[in-house]
RNA sequence: GCGCCCUUAGCUCAGUCGGAUAGAGCACGCGCCUUCUAAGCGCGGGGUCGCAGGUUCGAAUCCUGCAGGGCGCGCCA
């Protein structure tokens, strides 16, 4: 159990006893107290809020209360040194050897090592990537990919049940055009000079192997048929295609997901005519005429009725159009059904992970999921801000229109699946990320994916040599050593670190932000850098001390444990550890 | 014009449901390799948390207004 977590109990205990002796009111609201490590290590080991959080409730000053829950707590045996500070801060330290117990629940659990069960086995539907199906992924997509990725493998290692999903585009005006630029492709293919790519085609070299593959497959069977009978095959054909070049990048890119959901079939079942008859059902649809968008008036508008979603009435700032002037569904009603699709399935919590040009999209489908739910599925929606894509520096140009961007492949074929990873989560979502494929490469400090790297490799540095001169290198041997030796204030740091895992899986899964995690392996590698130093210095805080096995053994405990951790972050990450940095 | 996101050290960025003297890396200055990987470690200088109000025991964090940057704004997805 997360150590935090298991003070927050004592305080409880301590709580109720104040309660039951008349110090304090019963069926106070205690939902805000915390126990977390203070900001500044010098204040305790552990510290609770609960004196101020409480103070108003019991009509007591926090100090009074901090008093009585201190006269609780040092009756722990595992507490020392409990004071008051400050405005009612309540802080404590652990004897080292409760910090060092947690050495053994590292070795027990190995890589679950802060498995967790907060999210008690609820649903999370979380759909990432869900790139058009119109040619290759390229770096825009893969930081959606990484961080839906991770933030997966987070919601399970928190105990919830994830669903990793991918919506295929493959309904409307862009898989149409897909369809005809394939179709002048194959015309290619098959002989025939088609020259420059009309405006309004995608021009992608890649429709070129899509042309190819169906000319090859089907022969000259499109040529002279009309495009009413072309059109389905070429779109379908090229849709296959293209999804499985996608998959492949996404092999390769480590992230693989459980469901792929098409937005034809979607349309073809029904599905958008049942969701908008259970919208109109809760009197959510009428017709009417929109406000022209200020400022920027599209040169054809003209008001028109629509059929109108009343997305204001969930937090929207204007009513959302449904259908098209030719009368097809939009988007967006595509996108009920949709997100109503994923709540019916099974799953009320919806996580969406999107670019950041659909800022503007944000609240009309968190309206739409509100709506059509009743209010049952809740939607979170992760914005990826914009990848600069650099080369020692200097921004790398990209063009989509022109063709030439830089495809998924490109990069990971350049940096490696496990720097790119690493890199993309060294953010906020809601932040700009700066990518320099020079940088990433770089062993050195300044490059995160090295630094956290490192510490692993010289963890198992360690292990290999102490298992060359024939010392126990098993979890359970080295959960048997006598952790008592570890008594340097810097061992009982490193300690403390590990021991704050668990709880920042919860907080980050909960906080739906997988970048905590690489933030925190950066802290665990500095403090085993630290340590490792340390024997520079001093030969007697070396790992490996010859005269004395029983100290050896403690310390090959804690890096064995610490490399575990490190590997158990890494692994939320989707970054596999490396062993060994130098060849 | 409107909406969303961002603004923290010279630079790039963290900052836990609001918590104590705001942190890290780079850069700068000074130290540390006969040693388990020096691709590393230690010490030091460096801040009006964009600006102005408000909420309260307490605000970088929440609210309001303003400024600067990014993304978007019916019949694209």
């Amino acid at each position: 159990m997360d150590i935090y977590k298991s003070f927050r109990v004592e305080v409880d205990r301590a709580l109720d006893a104040m309660t039951a002796a008349g110090d304090m009111p019963a069926g106070v609201d205690r939902s805000k107290v915390s126990v977390e490590p203070p900001r500044d290590p010098a204040h305790g080991d552990m510290s609770t809020n609960a004196a101020m959080v409480l103070a108003k409730a019991a009509g007591k000053p926090p100090r009074a209360i901090a008093d009585g829950l201190a006269r609780h707590l040092s009756a722990h045996p595992d507490v020392t040194e409990v004071s008051v500070a400050g405005p009612g801060f309540l802080n404590w330290r652990l004897r080292p050897s409760r910090w060092r117990a947690t050495l053994r629940d590292v070795l027990a659990a190995g890589l679950g090592y802060g498995d967790s069960d907060v999210g008690g086995g609820r649903a999370v539907n979380v759909e990432y990537v869900s790139a058009n199906p119109t040619g290759p992924l390229h770096t825009a997509h893969a930081r959606g990919a990484v961080v839906g990725d991770a933030l997966a493998a987070l919601l399970e290692k928190a105990g919830y049940a994830v669903t990793r999903e991918y919506y295929i585009n493959d309904a409307g005006a862009q898989v149409e055009v897909l369809a005809r630029s394939t179709h002048l492709r194959y015309r290619e293919a098959l002989g025939e000079t088609i020259g420059g790519i009309p405006p309004g085609m995608y021009p992608g070299e890649y429709l070129k192997d899509v042309g190819q593959a169906i000319a090859d497959r089907d022969g000259d069977r499109w040529l002279s048929v009309p495009e009413a009978a072309w059109l389905p095959a070429m779109r379908a054909a090229a849709v296959e295609i293209i999804m499985c070049w996608i998959r492949e990048d996404l092999g390769r890119l480590g992230v693989a997901h459980d469901v792929f959901t098409s937005e034809r079939a979607l349309v073809d079942s029904g599905a958008v005519t049942r969701a908008l008859t259970e919208l109109e059902a809760r009197d959510l649809v009428y017709t009417g005429v929109l406000e022209p968008p200020k400022g920027k008036t599209p040169d054809d508008w003209e008001p028109r009725p629509q059929t109108l979603f009343r997305a204001t009435s969930f937090g929207d700032d204007v009513d959302r159009p449904l259908k098209k002037s030719d009368g097809s569904y939009t988007y967006f009603a595509n996108d009920i059904a949709y997100h109503l699709d994923k709540v019916r399935r099974g799953c009320p919590t919806l996580i969406d992970v999107w670019g950041a040009d659909h800022g503007g999209y944000v609240k009309r489908m968190q309206a739409a999921t509100s709506a059509i739910t009743g209010g049952e599925g809740a939607l979170d929606v992760k914005l990826c801000q914009l990848v600069h894509l650099m080369k020692d520096g200097q921004p790398v140009k990209m063009s989509k229109r022109a063709g030439t961007f830089v495809t998924l492949a490109d990069v990971l074929e350049a940096v490696g699946r496990d720097v790119l990873r690493f890199i993309m989560l060294t953010r906020r979502n809601d932040q700009t990320l700066e990518f320099d494929l020079a940088k990433v490469t770089e062993q050195s400090k300044e490059n995160p994916v090295f630094y956290v790297q490192y510490a692993h490799a010289r963890c198992a540095s360690v292990l290999r040599h102490a298992a060359d001169s024939g010392l126990p290198t098993a979890p359970d041997a080295l959960s048997a050593a006598d952790l008592d030796r570890l008594d340097q204030p810097e061992e009982i740091d490193l300690v403390r670190v590990l021991a704050g895992w668990p709880r920042l899986v919860e907080a980050a899964a909960e906080a739906h932000e997988p970048h905590r995690v690489a933030f925190y392996l950066h802290d665990l590698a500095a403090a085993f850098h630290a340590l490792w130093n340390r024997g520079k210095d001093d030969a007697t805080l070396r790992f490996l001390i010859d005269a004395d096995p029983n100290l050896t053994r403690a310390r090959l405990a804690m890096v064995a444990a610490t490399k575990t951790v490190v590997a158990s972050g890494l692994k939320v990450m989707g970054v596999v550890p490396v062993e060994e940095l130098r060849g």
